[in-house]
DNA sequence: CGGCTTATGTGCCCTGACGTACAGACCGCG
DNA sequence: CGCGGTCTGTACGTCAGGGCACATAAGCCG
């Protein structure tokens, strides 16, 4: 009974809003893997082989243009899955992911989530939830990289880091942050200098402490509380509505009527 | 037969790419508007009533945080549909959508699309693919904005509503442009100025007429190129995959290991 | 401890874009 | 045909961030 709670599914927050009934089916499918920092998941145009379902791992996707520029779109943890072509049935996509952040995640093969969708149950409705959390994110970070200075976009990576991850700490290095951020690794030095400063975190080494959460969020730009509002009131629309909308199941009632607000 | 061509829903690409049988019940549904430039077509944070599928319109997807700062996330034309969150059963977003050039574009109720979604027919699997290719347009628009200069970008906005249009020729004003890619109005003015010297375009009073195509292609950063084919990908391995569930193409290029940094 | 690798800190010049201010040009309308 | 609002062009100074070069420091390992 501890360990249960050691390496959880229900860890992840889609795997934890699936009806008891929906998650009975899959969790003989789900396979536990470790993820190791700086891995390559998956690689840009190659078909997806499973959907990841992060626990304690956090998993960046990022663009890489072919003249080598490259900005990270979004990050994914335990708040969702990596492999949204599937759910969305393109198969692939472009963008690379990468493990940000080491840790475990849960996978289903792809055939199961092809079925998952077929069948049009919790799981693909939950999925494309988390689809429109991520337009979200990309969108706030396309205003955010044309608006924003680097040290407030640091906060807001920060920010987000922390909330999908255990404690205040994170193992990152400044070089690699710059690379997310899509700017010089000079530029993420002296703006976590700036914080540093400020004593909101200590930097050492690639090993991150948040001193002062709040700190951090007055210091950051409006993105990342519009980015966190906005995803948790489509997650929570979610879960209220469970047992409506979609639905080919025969087994669950069909008064579908739209939620206004 | 000929009032087909006048003001035909099939203008559009998903109805077009839609089995007969499906079109059909739809049809009747389907309501013609007329959408004036400038107009607000759907404010953020508002329930949609309708999802839009253009033909000769073109519409915007913006957001503008709280201190005014914004940009134009994506742009939809008779390639695709407005009214996502529709489909990813998120119902409503903070994105606003504008009329970027007027035109013409059929309509149906929110019910409907809630309906086919529930069905899980062609519709649904349209809409899903084209919710793929608006994150990447924004993906890329991510990358853009951090790494293109604004020249460049103004290339890749010419040629991308060009795509959605039946001439050579845009209305909008400069100040317009300014605002969906981000920048100052005067920045625009300038790399405009150096287009129109190079003999690409021909700039009159919120009249732009592209005289060289190939030369703006020329111009352009490579997002611009890169969203297409991908864009194009995603709808061909759709229509090729009608009545099947997800088919892994094995022919998917391979030949990209990892990216460099 | 000493030497190596990797991570971080600093400085300098350069440029693209911003803020602001204003001048000219175009077009519709009375 | 001239007026007035709108759209476009130009010209400053300012500054954040890029490119580059290199100095320091922290951990690793023998």
């Amino acid at each position: 009974m501890v360990r249960l709670l050691a390496h959880d599914p229900r860890q992840n927050q889609i795997l934890a809003a699936l009806p008891a009934r929906d998650y009975a089916r899959l969790v003989g499918e789900l396979e536990r893997v470790t993820l190791v920092p700086g891995v390559l998941l998956h690689a840009p145009g190659a078909p997806f082989e499973f959907a990841y379902f992060p626990t304690t791992a956090i998993v960046a996707l990022i663009l890489a243009n072919d003249s080598g520029a490259s900005a990270e779109l979004a990050m994914t943890g335990k708040d969702g899955l990596v492999g949204i072509p599937l759910v969305l049935g393109g198969v692939s996509t472009r963008f690379a992911m990468t493990v940000q952040s080491g840790g475990e995640a849960w996978r289903l093969p792809a055939e199961v989530i092809a079925r998952e969708r077929d069948r049009g149950g919790t799981l693909q409705r939950l999925s494309l939830c988390y689809a429109q959390a991520l337009m979200t994110q990309m969108a706030h970070s396309i205003v955010c990289n044309r608006h924003h200075l680097v040290d407030r976009q640091l906060c807001r990576w920060l920010l987000s880091s922390l909330d999908l991850l255990p404690g205040n700490q994170l193992d990152v290095t400044q070089e690699v942050i710059a690379h997310m951020l899509g700017v010089r690794r000079e530029a993420v030095t002296e703006a976590a200098g700036k914080l540093q400063a400020e004593g909101l975190i200590r930097y050492r080494r690639g090993h991150i402490t948040v001193n002062d959460r709040a700190g951090l969020e007055a210091r950051t730009c409006e993105c990342y509380r519009a980015v966190r509002t906005e995803c948790d009131r489509l997650f929570e629309a979610q879960a209220a509505s469970k047992c409506s909308s979609i639905n080919c199941t025969l087994d669950t009632p069909r008064n579908s009527l739209i939620p206004r607000r």
